[in-house]
DNA sequence: AAATAAATGTTATAGTATATCGTTACATTA
DNA sequence: TAATGTAACGATATACTATAACATTTATTT
């Protein structure tokens, strides 16, 4: 019970944001540096536009944002930066929402567990090994091997349960 | 530890699969039944299509068995018939392959995980209260309350390691 | 510079899901 | 039995999500 168990936790209201997107940026760019990987104009915005949205946001919404901005995307286009940022780990793939968020340790271990707001559409990414390990003993009793963990919660937050109460 | 865990795991390759689907239907008729639900024709069809399929099956694909019975169905028919059938326990959701698949205790929780296999397609149900109290506990210290689980274990069944080894 | 590979542009289409409105079937009540 | 209401289903259109296929541009290597 000592390891990390919030990677991401709901940000406060009053956090500086941009400062948020600024560190993430730097984080991705030094990790693509170091492992060699082209973090490429196209790419780069499309994870500024990810980290700025600072909730899970979808390819079209991205496509609509890169269009405002003078290029002439198609989906194609947003969706291989996706691709590039899922398979190096600096963004997740939200299945239930079919949206994307932010990572915050790229190049480390992904098995995060999301917790989703229903209310304000934040998302809270969690490492919590006891989940990994529950389903690893599952796992080990089926006699299957696992590949690809999700685990999708979704509710209400702290913040908004004070706000919007059912 | 001597909770059930095990809800519907992978089924044996020679078990009796008409037996399986009559077995699931009555399960369904008794519980809608009971519950003053309508199971209606179609909706029954529906369900039955799902279970005679035996692994997790799209909407389309569905749609198009019901329409090669000679009926001129169009997808918000199998969407209505698929949402009655989730609402009421009857089947799961799963997201990640945007599928559906019957479920073995209709009107008790839902609190489901699923380890589906890439190679047959085959997805075993699982009720695994350890995974359940660590997503609880995570919930607890985020204050964060809970409407939905999703906890979907993608790889390679038992079985199909043996056949297919990596 | 030429050859090659990687990334992006472009067009088309596949796959998943819902909005909307009309119709039918059935139950209730008058 | 006629009027009314409601739930289910039919039908059309469209929104949303994602990928296939091929052309062009850009970057890298030789």
């Amino acid at each position: 019970m000592t390891s990390r168990k919030v990677a991401a936790p709901f940000p406060s209201r009053d956090h500086d944001h941009q400062r948020c997107v600024q560190q993430a940026m730097q984080a991705a760019e030094s990790h693509c540096q170091q492992a060699g990987l082209k973090l490429t104009a196209l790419r780069h915005r499309v994870l500024e536009l990810i980290w700025a949205n600072h909730q899970p946001i979808g390819a079209y919404p991205l496509l609509e944002q890169l269009n405002q901005e003078g290029r002439k995307a198609a989906p194609p286009t947003v969706y291989r930066s996706l691709d590039f940022l899922l398979e190096h780990g600096l963004i997740h793939r939200i299945v239930s929402l079919n949206a994307f968020v932010g990572c915050n340790h790229p190049g480390l271990e992904h098995r995060a567990q999301f917790f989703i707001c229903d209310q304000c559409g934040q998302a809270a990414e969690l490492e919590d090994p006891e989940i990994d390990s529950a389903i690893a003993e599952d796992a080990k009793r089926l006699g299957f091997r696992v590949q690809k963990r999700t685990v999708e919660v979704a509710g209400t937050c702290a913040h908004c349960q004070t706000r919007a109460p059912s």
